[in-house]
DNA sequence: ACTTATTGTTAGGGCTACTTAACATTTGAT
DNA sequence: ATCAAATGTTAAGTAGCCCTAACAATAAGT
């Protein structure tokens, strides 16, 4: 059929929901981690930005850091939404597994419709998080009290995971083993020890096993059960 | 997530698609056709052609009637396959009508994955044609023996639609006025008259109503109920 | 046969989004 | 304070896909 361009330029989606996401996660947002997110050089990133910046969608800071605007925030939790609903609807609907949502949705997110999204929001029951347990923009989602990241829970103390980030999601070959051993939102554990160098090992039901110390620094989780 | 482009060039799925849909259709494939269908300029035509040729998707006659080479069937076939199995799916599992359904699968089809096309085979039970009872490629479907188009039954006779071919879909507005009216396949009607200039008076069920000649000449039916 | 319509191609551009190479600046660590 | 690492920018170039203008060749109608 007719060749159909998306309504914001493809790229555009992209660049604001990286931006988003940084921020989510507490990374500073700045060109050259846009850059390393997103897999371009820096000399794209810096295009681009540019590009955005005279579209009214971010705000550069004198310091570098990049802010939404209004405009860019909107596309931003757009985007962002239509990913995580894709991949509520990948896994709960279509049945895929964790990780074949995760790529999958990158694609869908552009795709996706205001009349697909509602039809997918009443099939799926109104979900709040994705299913690796990030909010959905527009969900009223709130995240428990007292959330705090693995590494700061107590050796041989309980938790119950909360949600992996997108930035952990994004490392390939995480999400494979965060779903083969088990630990995804709603698991409870326990963290048996911690290694001098971060690393911790715990306990979600099946045989321990050890998570490093920068993915225990990311994963978001309430102590006890 | 990383920006990630589809296997095949989207705009060489494009053409393959148009190239397909128009022999399907019965008209003859050559560029002008295709510029008509796609809605781009001659010269784009003339150079993607090219292109594909190099790529080894097409093959040009000295008459210039264009075919697709086994690898551009395949990548047609799958483009096809992908966009009525979303026309499927979004009509039964989301509700969306015809005509939402076809434009949104206008572009769900490049995003597609094989899992996802399983998955959703499935979740559909095999269907073997879109809504609109165009053939899902590889899936089995044969015509009804004696199928013709509506123009040629009689006046005062009975049919049972078939099909609305893609050629139909493809002109705005036509989809909603055949939806509205109830002309969908699996429907039975009477053709009640014809006027000279081809225009035929069809009932089928709710009020009666005209069908232009050119449309009439298009739809696919069975005599009888 | 002659005119008109249809079809395909060249030539010359444009826009988006990317690349590498090279350079300037800033930040951080010792 | 200095050297190295990190960051952003310029410049120049590429690929993909599109456009208009102009032209040549073919097909069709009267």
């Amino acid at each position: 059929m007719a060749y159909e361009p998306t309504e914001h330029h493809p790229a555009f989606e992209e660049y604001s929901e990286a931006i988003f996401e940084l921020a989510e996660d507490g990374v500073p947002v700045i060109q050259a981690r846009i850059s390393e997110r997103l897999e371009v050089s820096r000399p794209a990133v810096s295009e681009m930005v540019r590009r955005m910046e005279r579209e009214d969608l971010v705000e550069v800071k004198d310091d570098g850091e990049i802010t939404l605007t209004g405009e860019g925030k909107t596309l931003a939790t757009t985007i962002v939404r239509r990913h995580r609903l894709a991949e509520c609807f990948l896994t709960d609907v279509l049945g895929l597994n964790w990780t074949d949502a995760h790529s999958e949705a990158g694609r869908w997110e552009h795709v996706i419709s205001p009349t697909v999204e509602t039809a997918m929001l009443k099939v799926l029951g109104e979900p709040q998080t994705c299913p690796h347990g990030n909010p959905i923009p527009g969900s009223g989602y709130k995240e428990p009290t007292g959330a705090v990241v693995l590494s700061k829970i107590d050796a041989g103390d309980p938790f119950t995971v909360v949600r992996i980030p997108e930035e952990l999601e994004w490392e390939t070959g995480q999400l494979e083993f965060l779903e083969s051993t088990g630990l995804m939102p709603g698991r409870s554990g326990v963290v048996l020890s911690f290694a001098p160098d971060g690393t911790a090992t715990v306990d979600v039901g099946d045989t321990p096993f050890g998570v490093g110390g920068p993915t225990a620094d990311r994963i978001v989780v309430t102590p006890g059960v």
